[in-house]
DNA sequence: TGTTAGCACTCGCAAGCATCGAGTGCTAAC
DNA sequence: GTTAGCACTCGATGCTTGCGAGTGCTAACA
């Protein structure tokens, strides 16, 4: 069987009446409003195929349909609307963009940000770092036997860390040895360098204090640069959709957003463009009822974060396609201008 | 009407009950179970007394009793028992330390910490830091026409931003710009710091890119410094108790805990000591079926902050105020440690 | 005088049952 | 190919009923 043009526009016009309503629709209910110009005996036929080839479901049979996840991966596909809410986004943009001006709010309240302008669930996954290179290291002393380390990368990132250092050492000798560092580290990519850091450690014959000091920041680096970081914004959004009027499901869903691991792994997958993921597309069974929309950013050259929100499937996909694009631009501007 | 000894060990013996099972007691079991060598009958009479006196409510009339808000308050001031579950305080008194062990993470990762240790939404106000003194300023480039403001002080408490400067300014003027400022400003109080620099933005005859950097800095050091934040952690650990099954509950529960400044109006009330608010005493009207424990942490020189978590108001308070004792300590010595 | 056994009474809860109505599938006519 | 008509389905709603945990009261007892 054939899905033809009118079949189409049958279950474009069921996806966008579910999308609003939440409940199944009905072919009487679609013939008078959707304005399609066929009656509901028309429709109940051509809703019998569509259900047959999978993209409807029949909650029980005296009820009306609702979309599959086929339906929407299709609506998602072929039928979204082009080019609307024009208004909506322009004032989504200034209110994104007034929010988080600068870059260390950028990461840390963007999540938040995209959830309040969305109403669903936001994540961001911050760009792996490892490989950026460091132009310049500074040591700043905060304090007794602490200085803070500050890490100055070609992409304009700042990584910065308290770390123990020698009593001995004062605000100069501090700057010389940020210097010193400097010289020796430009240019090296921070694995590089955190690999050179446990060479001093291992070899170095200056005194303890030194030695443990190079040895946390080793770790430190290697801590905060080398793995993924992914910030959740507006996790409770979720109660305020019906889908998750049962707390059994709230719970799981916010348990889910608590192992990092996988909603890091399902981010990464979509790293690379706008994609949308339908239901089990997403890999993680708690969001099988779920939909994902990423978005991927950038930072410097080609290092790239993402990201995404989730909410049910019942989701209206093409204003938040828009929504993500924008935020993604916005991101990667604000990113690139504070160079 | 008098609440003699026996009317308290009954009272106990409800709350207790309670707090463990979440349903309305009844005078049968509780005459079986809690040991007191009365009869159901006995208790019953009790149980009226009781109830005429405002600590217990009847949900209807054959249902078991449930302690009131009074009843709560009288146990916490009068009923605790005392000085258990030591090994559970250790355990997680090693967690907690383990889990925060630098400065930045203490506070960032403390809501979280604490939520996890304790199964209940975590709160953090982070101190007011407008009367900290200056010890020392410092600026450290980071890129084109951006520098890092790190402002240390006599806390050992780090505020570090990032600003905007003069493209004409390398890493050697910026180092002796920061000298300067560390010489002008040392001992300072940071209000004092802002009220400086905002003189500098009217009168310096220096470039409007020096000026608009400082102007910036003063409104950032401002921002930062002049306002309490609040940090919440494990909002979803809610979801965990039956007295949130409704989802609109759940909802006004979290949506409470977005609105920060009634939050740390509520935190800032019990600033100087362990505190156990039930119920209205929470000032909060969404709290009202809640408990909150708070405690104060010390940062330096008298500086406060505070802890607390919140759940329903059946709620082990025992092992709760203990923990919080626990952390609250935790905390500070994490705190001076570092200075 | 305080405690206890006994008993009638209350009332939420769950199960069973009838009713209602939105929506379907099928058939026959257009 | 489309549509009107009609019997049918089945979840939702509302009502009744029986059950049982728990109460309050009374009278007997120590």
């Amino acid at each position: 069987m054939d899905v033809d043009a009118r079949k189409l526009r049958i279950l474009q016009a069921i996806v966008e009446d579910y999308i609003l309503s939440n409940t199944p629709v009905g072919s009487r209910t679609l013939s008078k409003t959707s304005g399609l110009g066929v009656s509901s005996a028309t429709i109940r036929n051509e809703m019998a195929d569509l259900t047959e080839m999978g993209y409807l479901i029949q909650p029980h049979v005296s009820a009306g349909r609702v979309p599959s996840a086929k339906a929407y991966r299709l609506y998602v596909t072929q039928l979204l609307p082009q080019g609307m809410h024009e208004e909506e986004l322009t004032s989504a943009r200034r209110a994104f963009t007034s929010r988080v001006r600068d870059m260390e709010s950028l990461v840390s309240q963007g999540a938040a940000a995209i959830s309040d302008l969305t109403h669903y669930t936001a994540l961001v996954l911050t760009p792996r770092q490892s490989d950026l290179t460091v132009r310049s290291l500074h040591l700043v002393p905060v304090g007794r036997e602490r200085a803070l380390l500050v890490i100055v990368t070609d992409s304009g990132v700042i990584r910065d860390t308290s770390i123990r250092v020698s009593s001995r050492l004062d605000a100069q000798a501090l700057y010389t040895i940020g210097q010193m560092l400097t010289e020796r580290m430009r240019g090296l990519t921070l694995r590089e360098v955190r690999e050179m850091l446990y060479g001093y450690a291992a070899s170095s014959d200056a005194d303890a204090r030194v030695l443990s000091g190079i040895a946390d920041l080793a770790a430190q680096v290697e801590k905060q640069t080398g793995s993924d970081r992914v910030m959740v914004g507006g996790a409770h959004s979720i109660l305020y959709y019906p889908e998750y009027a049962d707390v059994c499901r709230a719970r799981a869903f916010m348990d889910a957003l608590e192992r990092k691991d996988s909603l890091i792994a399902m981010l990464r997958q979509g790293e690379d463009q706008l994609s949308v993921r339908i239901g089990t597309e997403t890999g993680i069974p708690e969001f099988s009822d779920c939909s994902v929309i990423t978005a991927p950013y950038r930072i410097g050259r080609g290092h790239t974060g993402v990201i995404g929100i989730i909410g049910p499937t019942r989701m209206p996909y093409a204003r938040m396609l828009d929504m993500m694009r924008m935020f993604s631009q916005e991101m990667t501007a604000a990113l690139s201008v504070k160079e």
